[in-house]
DNA sequence: AGGTGTGAATATATTCACAGCT
DNA sequence: AGCTGTGAATATATTCACACCT
């Protein structure tokens, strides 16, 4: 009775389409038609065993014998992504990093916009930056609302990220990325990820430790 | 005969320690003395029993019937993370994210060091910022082992990621933490940590997709 | 009594190996 | 013949439940 994820899919699955879309979105550019799971998996760094196990949650997408079409799949891991439609997004935190998530490019080339921008600090609020006002976070709930934003991309420092989650949950947002290293307390349908480049250094300076200790 | 990871401590239990380790000091510095892993679960978002096992990994650190000691246990993880020495760290692609990331005050206060700045860009090699001078990407490997730089942190465009790796590999870099959506090939003894923002991204659209088909 | 440490039970993920289409 | 789809086997991770120490 293992509901699993909501759909059938398993969250490892999940993590890895990602992955996939944007391998084979690549191939489509170079205009490969089919693909088979070995050369997906060296692209995408897994094995041909693991690929056609997650493409086989999806539904019978390959043929056998033959391989898988490269723009059914983009097209099917797109649909179970969701990101068939653009999704509009907004950044909480103007600082140096806001502002550079807020240039970068990978983020509208996969479908999602940033449409709204917000700060607490006075000298920032009202500023336009590429045609985007700056925002008092007070004002978060009711322009998130009227914008029809679903994902805020926090960019505070520390202290200030429960803030500006409250804030967005209350605008009406159900999906948080979390650039702040702390932990967010939201309500059950709010989904948060986290993204901690500390943690990550950390864990690298875990595997420096191993490699030194083993020499 | 499972080798797990080198030291016998899982992966999953590794990539808790930063998460542990920074719930700690918060105890530390609020002179919390003692802690037992109900507390420290819910500060961190996990269960106790999760808490309990991945610190058994580590060795006998709690006192049954009282809880464990703050101190001792931030003083261990660090010795394991391999966090106790400062490491340096360089940051490669100058952009608007490498230079959010070299002001960004989580590196120095968790004991890593920005030592270097590297980029192709003509216009920006030679300038200095926060004391640190750009220099061009080919200088790379005389510069990383001069300095005894052990992380870089990749933030150029896609394209170029792979570029950057090769130099700072060259450079005897042995930890890489990569921000450009590119699978990097390296060698073996390199580790890499790949950190992409639009997957992030991705995976919240699906949930969202998720609550909407639910709904 | 009150907490840790841990074997056993369960759940999840990955890999293998081969039957089944084309 | 070739490559997918998948049950079975294995490996890894999480949770349970209780013995064991203070």
């Amino acid at each position: 009775m293992s509901e699993k994820n909501g759909s059938g899919i398993p969250e490892s699955t999940i993590e890895r389409l990602p992955q996939y879309l944007r391998c084979l979105i690549e191939l489509q550019a170079l205009g490969v038609p089919l693909v088979k799971s070995e050369r997906l998996a060296a692209l995408c760094g897994t094995n041909a065993a693991q690929v056609r196990k997650d493409f086989s949650y999806l539904g019978e997408l390959g043929t056998r014998g033959i391989g898988y079409e490269v723009a059914a799949l983009v097209e099917h891991i797109s649909q179970i992504l969701g990101v068939k439609e653009r999704r509009k997004a907004a950044i909480v935190g103007y600082g140096k990093l806001g502002a550079a998530l807020h240039g970068y490019p990978g983020f509208p080339e996969r479908g999602f916009e940033v449409v709204a921008l917000f700060d607490v600090d006075p000298a920032k609020v009202g500023q336009v930056f590429d045609g985007l006002a700056v925002h008092h976070l007070d004002e978060a709930p009711k322009v998130l609302r009227e914008l029809g934003v679903e994902i805020a991309i926090l960019a505070t420092p520390p202290h200030a990220a429960q803030l500006a989650a409250d804030a967005v949950v209350e605008g009406g947002v159900k999906a948080i990325l979390n650039l702040a290293p702390t932990r967010l307390v939201v309500p059950d349908d709010v989904n948060v990820r986290q993204v901690c480049l500390s943690t990550d250094l950390q864990i690298l300076s875990f595997r420096l430790a191993q490699q030194e200790g083993a020499r």
